[in-house]
DNA sequence: CCCCTAATTGGCAGAATCTGCCAATATTGA
DNA sequence: TCAATATTGGCAGATTCTGCCAATTAGGGG
């Protein structure tokens, strides 16, 4: 992982569908050495995939909401069920642990806030062993990007 | 925007580097039309672009950072400065604006805790007009995806 | 300072993929 | 039912990928 890497790795998340020799060319090498960087940097998983990015309105989920969820026991059972049932909720696009109070955020996308509600009642409540739910509506979006700092 | 776009568009958030013609067989079309669908998506923004999906913590980013914050004023003025100067600091990859109190929040990168003291103190505190700063720090992620819902 | 080793690079060629065009098919509305 | 329209499938030239080999560069020991 050198800075060749990281420059590498900037370019496709500007564009994951740049061609071989385009990113070679960016970066400064030429297409034989480039493509070898990128298979190492995907077989060592550093790049993990590569994603289309989505207008989620125009798919037709407009609202973007983020949940903090706190629960009322942490033992590892709980932990585990819990965690479990996130990966299986489909409209649970991201589930981070928090530090502090043991709390999770959670992304969520929904058509519209009727469906938060079922969401919330059926989905999020039958899970069991939730103390308190926080929710915050996306009201709009400033800065959405994947490209990481250049940095050192 | 039909079902078979939807699940073009779920295909394509799964590998956004698929080869036309897996993803013509993917979603059972033939792959000219199939990549016809894919430009239309393209050029009416729904697909707005591609990127890699890169793990920060090889890439020497191990510190992702939620950040809650409150403006003093909102005028048009205050929002349009923070706003503005939110897009130009790199460690920040997303900002959202929250119903509710007017707040934002931010998603950070930072490779540990000192540079996130500074990155406080020295990109978010000179923006001015901040009444107030919540942080949360990520230990763990449960769930990551960029897959939609299929939903109806 | 030089040499030796190893890693990285650059270029080439066969194979796979893309993509613009045309005819055929399916869909919609009257 | 029929006609108009949109969508589909397949083909061919152009582009891109990718495995292999020689050349170059970088690092360490004598």
């Amino acid at each position: 992982m050198d800075s060749k890497d990281r420059q590498i790795i900037r370019a496709l998340q500007c564009d994951g569908r740049m061609t071989n020799q385009d990113l070679a060319e960016a970066v400064n090498l030429s297409p034989s050495p480039c493509l070898r960087r990128v298979r190492n940097l995907e077989a060592q998983g550093v790049i993990q995939g590569y994603s289309a990015v989505v207008d989620a309105k125009s798919y037709g989920l407009p609202i973007t909401v983020f949940v903090r969820i706190k629960l009322e026991r942490h033992g590892e059972a709980d932990v585990k069920n819990f965690e479990r049932k996130m990966q299986l909720i489909d409209e649970v696009l991201e589930c981070h642990v928090l530090t502090g109070a043991m709390d999770y955020q959670l992304r969520v996308l929904v058509p519209d806030l009727e469906a938060y509600e079922e969401f919330i009642r059926n989905r999020i409540h039958p899970v069991g062993g939730i103390a308190s739910i926080d929710t915050s509506f996306v009201y709009g979006t400033v800065k959405r990007t994947a490209v990481f700092p250049a940095a050192r």
